[in-house]
DNA sequence: AACAACAACAACCGCACGCTG
DNA sequence: TCAGCGTGCGGTTGTTGTTGT
């Protein structure tokens, strides 16, 4: 499919911002809302590419964005979510309040990514280079476990990650762009409106998780998994369809199975979650809603243990390690693959702090 | 003081995907 | 079914600031 130009390139100013261009694309979003950014520089003023716009919006001039150094703790969320992720910097950033994929990717080039270098970590892989941190045991079986257990980790989160922004585009539905741009274009895509509802900081994070402890709600008990189907992702993914529950409520209130109905069922898994993703919400903390620091802000659940002697570290996330490994990873034959996967992420987080 | 090298950050670019008519 | 549009995403490049010589 061909993509034509998002605006003409001729007369259009490049390169970095001026405080006026910023003040017109602010006083316009103020006024009539973001979206439909090709149209957006015209109306505005602005000879700028709609992309540029955009992008000068949601990485610089949207007020819910907190610049400026990051903290320790953000420092290691970045460091784990991209061990579990690789570079999918716009779900490690639904992790990460305030900041930008943009931001967060920028700061792992310029960083993170040379300092684990110098500690002697792979920042690809996120391994020791000399292994000194690695298996301890060396025992393969093991190894495979952890690996397992960062695939459903990973799942998880990009699912997570997915939620929130379905949710926000629910939450911000549109009111006056069609006004403010004019009523002929045949666009239904929805735009996010900067109107007061906009500003206030984002409640998709709650809808996301009472959907998460509804699920977990249902699930609860049913995926306490014998460890020998961790051993690849076929095994776990069969596990998981027979395990699948036969109600399911997504994020906004519809049911996708109802009682036994095997083509729903398939159509939730082929479509709108994958089975991985599936898979990996059981596993949701019920305490996440707790997990706020001193600033509000959510931090996400995974690996961050009562080991990791961090006094930036919300005390409440203490009892998530144990929470994951109680109700996630359960079994006594894992529990030493989750001891083993714990201390090797507070070896490299104890190196940074 | 002048210049080069490096670091940090902002912005751009191209591609992919979903949606709609 | 398909083309066009809007947008998201990740990689890359450009610009500016800082440090060292």
């Amino acid at each position: 499919m061909g993509q034509s130009p998002c605006c003409d390139k001729v007369g259009m100013k490049k390169g970095p911002w001026t405080p006026e261009e910023d003040q017109k694309l602010l006083a316009f979003i103020e006024q009539h809302g973001h979206g439909r950014w090709r149209a957006l520089p015209a109306k505005a003023g602005l000879q700028r590419c709609g992309k540029s716009c955009r992008l000068r919006w949601i990485n610089y001039l949207r007020p819910d964005i907190k610049r400026g150094k990051f903290s320790l703790h953000e420092e290691q969320t970045i460091i784990q979510l991209h061990a579990l992720l690789g570079n999918k910097w716009s779900v490690i950033a639904t992790h990460l309040p305030k900041r930008t994929d943009n931001e967060i990717k920028n700061y792992w080039n310029t960083h993170l990514k040379k300092r684990l270098n110098k500690m002697g970590i792979d920042p690809v892989t996120h391994k020791p280079k000399t292994d000194a941190l690695g298996s301890a045991t060396g025992n393969p079986k093991d190894a495979a476990n952890l690996s397992h257990i960062a695939q459903w980790e990973s799942a998880r989160l990009e699912a997570e990650a997915r939620l929130v922004r379905e949710a926000k585009l629910v939450s911000n539905p549109p009111q006056n762009l069609q006004t403010a741009l004019g009523s002929s274009s045949s666009s239904s895509s929805v735009p996010q409106l900067i109107n007061s509802a906009a500003m206030a900081p984002p409640t998709t994070r709650s809808q996301c998780l009472d959907v998460l402890k509804a699920w977990q709600g249902v699930v609860t008990g049913l995926f306490t998994f014998n460890t020998d189907n961790l051993q690849s992702p076929a095994s776990t993914l069969n596990s998981m369809e027979n395990m699948l529950p036969n109600g399911l409520i997504n994020d906004h209130g519809i049911e996708y199975c109802s009682g036994s109905n095997r083509e729903n069922k398939d159509k939730l898994l082929d479509n709108n979650m994958g089975l991985n993703e599936m898979a990996a919400w059981p596993h949701q903390d019920l305490h996440k809603e707790e997990n706020m620091n001193m600033e509000g802000n959510n931090y996400p659940d995974i690996m961050v243990w009562d080991s990791c002697n961090d006094h930036q570290q919300d005390p409440s996330m203490a009892a998530t390690g144990e929470n994951l490994k109680e109700t996630n990873y359960g079994g006594d034959s894992s529990s030493s693959s989750f001891e083993e996967y714990k201390n090797y992420w507070n070896n490299i987080l104890n190196l940074l702090s």
